[in-house]
DNA sequence: TTGACACTACGAAGTCTTTCGTATAGCTTG
DNA sequence: CAAGCTATACGAAAGACTTCGTAGTGTCAA
């Protein structure tokens, strides 16, 4: 029996994944300038080592210097952590969870037409 | 300056505000039957104490017994919880998240017109 | 009264997360 | 070549989370 699913990333693994979904192919040293919340660049090292170990990133050793590309995708990585969350603190209701993030900060026009626009698309008779 | 906001539940914790939000006022005991997650007793006892310090319920000691409540609603949490990830994992963009939602686990179409309803009150004008 | 229970308090162990410091080795350029 | 810069590897510390075991105290029935 192998493990088939990745791990969620914790909060600073997170961030690094981040970095990596925007930057593409990065080295330590770049993803560590590139990283909003300063830590040291030992500390950026370090995780990554981690991540390859958890098979959260994959890495080429290019010479000298290691360059690390994400194995999960960003799209991946929300649809776990959402539901997650959905089944956490929602009782696994999708809807009580939208409702709460609509609430919680409302989106942008064409960002509720888009929206709209899947709600439409899941069911076609809504009435 | 006093702290004005109410630290996030960890996982565990989370668990027991839900059986909290849905017995209302209960000991131990209660709680500890309740839980889905299998635990001791006293490892419900020693959450509650900690989450009493932590303000996320407060405790009457009605005679020998205590009887905890949640201080922190369900809604409360829920938002504070779904703004988290929100930033965290999805840039501070609730339409993302709330694609991810649905297509991740759509809703009854119940569900769907209600928030649909949602929608409609939060901009008149989506032609 | 005394033994069996019930309840709270406390301390501590084990794991996970985050963060660095230090060690080591290669490369580069006066 | 030697000094210094750059990289990786490793170990360890500190804090948060989770889980109990044990101790102490009170209650109640036989």
């Amino acid at each position: 029996m192998t493990k088939t699913t990745t791990p969620q990333p914790t909060p600073a693994e997170l961030g690094i994944l981040t970095v990596l979904w925007r930057l593409g192919p990065a080295t330590v040293r770049e993803v560590h300038a590139a990283l909003e919340h300063p830590v040291g660049y030992t500390t950026v090292l370090k995780f990554l080592q981690i991540m390859t170990e958890k098979k959260l990133v994959r890495r080429t050793e290019s010479g000298r210097t290691h360059v690390y590309q994400p194995v999960v995708t960003e799209e991946t990585t929300q649809r776990r952590m959402v539901s997650d969350l959905m089944d956490r603190a929602f009782g696994g209701s999708s809807a009580r969870l939208v409702m709460q993030a609509l609430s919680t900060k409302p989106a942008s026009p064409e960002e509720l037409r888009e929206i709209r626009r899947l709600l439409d698309g899941l069911n076609g008779d809504s009435r």
